[in-house]
DNA sequence: CCAAAACGGAACCGATCGGTACCGTTCCAA
DNA sequence: TTGGAACGGTACCGATCGGTTCCGTTTTGG
């Protein structure tokens, strides 16, 4: 069964939504990117918000997805998490973090998005905080979020400087701080 | 003199592209909000995306005469310079970093906009190597990147949060970030 | 004082926006 | 095999996009 409709429409959106922003994209281009007729997009949703609560949640998900699997690639501990964004940052399409960017391009209400890039953001910090238990971290909800922040500090920097050098200044500066939080509970180097 | 037409555009579209995107801002909006004529507008800038060039010019002054003062107001330190992005994300009408929202917005090339927001974080990252060398901390180009970084992770957090923490949260970093360069150089405490 | 510049308002342009309705075809399962 | 769901294509709709042109008024400097 070849992919249905509704699967490449959020595909698509995916894709163009991130490259070139939520407003950027109409639906004329949407359709002819997927290939799916209008009619069948309203079947599917009952409009363009309703598209793009559907693509984020999505990308929610696949980002999540993503960064377990490249953390655990580089070693499953919180710095790890660090080289993750570095090669993200270095891949030829990074456009940042589509959360962010979403928040930063609606206008004022915005409620929906809004409440979406919260909840991803608290996703990414326990799972963060998980990352931290398992290295032998002390439980420190506060230090998750300092990494996050870390983390997002980069991935905008990054957009404007177009190199992975803000990612890699994170880690450092994450090292230092993971140095620091060590000291003051368990040794990092856990089990 | 009543205020100018220009320069009642260049107010008016300064408070509506922060307030709600730059792209979500038609032409409409802004001669009605700055009561200038549609023929007046094309008097003074070739077509939209010359308004959009010289807001940002003026964003990018007028954020770094604000950014001097307040973190003068606050002592002067590197760490007032959080105090005064702490204060700012406090203020009803914050909607985060101009620059990064419309780089965030803005589609793949959009290289005019990317340059300059490049420059006005270098220009940012500037200043706070002259507010370290102030301090008496050792002339260190990558230390004032990481406060910015510090300083753009926090802008970005805010916007998702709606709460100053972010900002808190990274001036604690710095803190921790400055104790540990004074150790490798001068005292912080400068003449 | 008066001419020229600056201005606000409105009519208009083609293009595109998000959204609706109807068409004929393709696909798939009962 | 056949009926119905799913589908792609197209012609529309009103609204708005950025942009152009003309006209009548207001402002201002020589």
């Amino acid at each position: 069964m070849p992919v249905k409709a509704r699967e490449r429409l959020i595909q698509s959106a995916e894709r163009l939504f991130y490259a070139d922003g939520i407003r950027a994209v109409g639906l004329e281009r949407l359709l002819a990117d997927s290939g799916v007729g209008r009619a069948s997009f309203y079947r599917h949703f009952s409009g363009k918000e309703d598209l793009v609560v559907t693509v984020l949640g999505a990308y929610e998900r696949a980002y999540r997805g993503w960064l377990a699997e490249r953390t655990d690639a580089w070693g499953g501990t919180p710095l790890a998490a660090f080289d993750a964004i570095i090669e993200h940052a270095e891949t030829a399409d990074f456009r940042g973090c589509a959360f962010i960017n979403a928040v930063a391009e609606a206008a004022e209400p915005a409620a929906e998005i809004r409440r979406m890039a919260s909840d991803h953001k608290d996703a990414v910090a326990a799972y963060l905080r998980g990352l931290l238990a398992r290295s032998g971290y002390p439980d420190d909800p506060d230090l998750a979020r300092q990494l996050l922040l870390l983390m997002d500090g980069a991935t905008v920097t990054e957009l404007h400087e177009r190199s992975s050098r803000p990612a890699r200044q994170a880690k450092e500066m994450a090292e230092a701080l993971l140095a620091g939080a060590s000291a003051d509970g368990p040794a990092p180097a856990g089990t």
